[in-house]
DNA sequence: ATACAAAATGCAAGCGCTTACATTTTCGGT
DNA sequence: ACCGAAAATGTAAGCGCTTGCATTTTGTAT
């Protein structure tokens, strides 16, 4: 009779409706909708599920039910603190949903992001949070034929209807190189990461050159050193700028990563930073209060953007709400790493 | 006669066999095992693909074929770069070989962490990686049940037959606190990451204890603070063991977030490091090299381990090995935080 | 041409769940 | 005790894919 005795599979939805002798349709309602249950078989089920060990199979659900529950990041990297923090916020108010977070790094690398935005398309997310514009249209346009909410974050402004959450990179940047230009540099160089398919990395550098423009400098003079995203490239970054002739009185950094290896590099260089040189960030993250001097930087609101951005995604995909644009203040954080310049030809 | 003329839904397999006038097995076939099909219909078929653009359903492919390529790994944090570099280098390896990683924190929170296992499991990961062996039999015996190969990293010894890539806590937190020991320090105290239920702070706190016995002192009277893993504890756990009397002349760190706190509250604090008081970290990561002074600490194996792990779980998964335990060298690392005592009562 | 093995393809039965819709049960009001 | 609406439960049809087995096609040796 019982053809199934020695069952070494893993218990399945059939089996509890079985054991607990109600259907099937019965046992999922339990799981899902404990309300529309009785009492009484509610405490059946649950017992049976407890007794068998019983865990739904998530790929039968996210098939049968056309949505996961579950939202993507595809991050550019997580070797460093940048977007952790963002991260972190966004996660919690998923999980105060009863959603979960799935993350992906791309290492800057669009092609890697690419393939990371279609496997969590391909694994069901019903969002999916994304840091800056810059990318392909076809992956826009794979995401809308998907018809999958999406939220560009780390950036203030996006493209015809497309939700953001973040804030305005070239404002910031800007209002730092002023606050430098104000106390008597004129001579800046910038290290920036790559601006390929990076819109933050552009509009900082755009910023910095807006200032310079506003104090009716050359921008387009201005010393510019792309590099690979580390302490390390900091370093080296620095070093090929200070051998330029006339050495700049300030190097600006398009994030606090960067900034610290600038300022490795100059302690290793003999100078005194501000003293030497003066060197600001970008970012604001714990790094910059660790490294000595302290970093002068912008601070980024990170918890705040992935708070928002979980919310606003959860709006789009439960109350289908409208994509909304927000963009957020910053603020320059004076510490140790800026100073004016000393008297020199 | 077509009866979906308008059809706003998402292409499937169905629809790409149609269009290519195959069955959906010989699609199958192509995605999935392209040399068992002609090149003709292979051409073919990878063109309506792409003229449909047509994207798997991951659900789908997992409920059908019993497995997901995907491993995951569980963390206790994202926060900072302890297993930034461990994570990824276990992901490069398993890209590739054409699979993909999962990732979750569980903000050292056993019950977190239990969730976010039990959802890789449900998401059909086919093999997992977790950190420590602390978490309850429970855990396991449902791991085991569901016989997904279990990796347990960065402690070089597990309980029978299960795998693990990591090292001997004990003896590398041994070797540093004699070095100090040698160096003259006889007053040591200790800031540990909570012990409950993490047998890597434990086995730390347990190697210093023993190279206080190794070298006669009484290990039990080692001043020990227990703390969350952040800077700020850091500081603050320092402060606590400062305020006692006689002070140590050496704060061993179970980790270097929280030795850089306790550098930074010893400088707020006005004391010279390593003059006054020397401290120490673990791990060796990037922030060791950065704050002044740079911390003599416990080089971990990071990307080894990752690496390790990957080519474990794979192995373990596709080619049914047994499982291994890998116990890796560590080394201490001599910067400018620990230096000889100062000559004091 | 013919026979036959090997290669390519097709058929169709699930994988474990959700959810319209149909059916049964419950319960308050008379 | 009886009726009808509401609540609870059951039935069964998929969701989009993989894969064992059956069938057809291809290629080779006679």
């Amino acid at each position: 009779m019982d053809t199934k005795s020695y069952n070494r599979e893993l218990p399945t939805l059939q089996d509890v409706a079985r054991e607990a002798r109600v259907s099937t349709a019965t046992v999922s309602r339990t799981l899902n909708f404990p309300n529309q249950v009785t009492e009484a078989t509610r405490l059946r089920v649950m017992e049976t599920v407890r007794a068998l060990n019983y865990t739904p199979n998530f790929s039968a659900r996210a098939l049968a039910a056309r949505r996961t529950n579950t939202y993507g990041a595809v991050i550019p990297t997580m070797e460093n603190a940048i977007f952790a923090r963002g991260l972190e916020a966004f996660q919690k108010v998923l999980v105060a949903n009863g959603a979960t977070m799935l993350v992906a790094s791309s290492s800057y690398d669009p092609q890697i992001e690419e393939d990371q935005i279609r496997n969590m398309i391909a694994r069901g997310a019903d969002g999916i949070v994304l840091i800056g514009n810059d990318r392909k249209p076809e992956i826009y346009r794979f995401l809308e034929e998907r018809q999958v909410p999406v939220i560009i974050a780390w950036t203030g402004s996006s493209l015809a209807g497309r939700s953001c959450v973040g804030f305005d990179n070239v404002a910031a940047a800007r209002q730092l190189a002023l606050k430098a230009i104000s106390l008597g540099h004129r001579r800046i160089a910038f290290i920036s990461a790559h601006t390929v398919s990076n819109d933050r990395a552009r509009d900082r550098v755009a910023g910095a050159r807006a200032a310079l423009r506003d104090a009716g400098l050359d921008a387009d003079a201005m010393p510019l050193v792309e590099t690979k995203y580390s302490i390390q490239c900091g370093q080296d970054a620095f070093a090929t700028i200070m051998a330029a002739d006339p050495k700049p009185t300030l190097v600006m950094c398009g994030n606090d990563v960067l900034a610290v290896g600038a300022i490795k590099a100059a302690q290793e260089m003999g100078l005194d930073v501000p003293g030497d040189v003066s060197i600001t960030g970008f970012d604001d993250i714990e790094l910059a209060t660790i490294v000595s001097p302290a970093l002068t930087t912008v601070h980024v609101p990170h918890r705040q953007m992935g708070r928002l951005a979980a919310e606003m995604l959860l709006a789009e995909v439960r109350d289908k709400s409208e994509p909304r644009q927000i963009n957020l203040e910053t603020h320059v954080v004076e510490r140790q790493s800026l100073a004016a310049p000393r008297n020199q030809g």
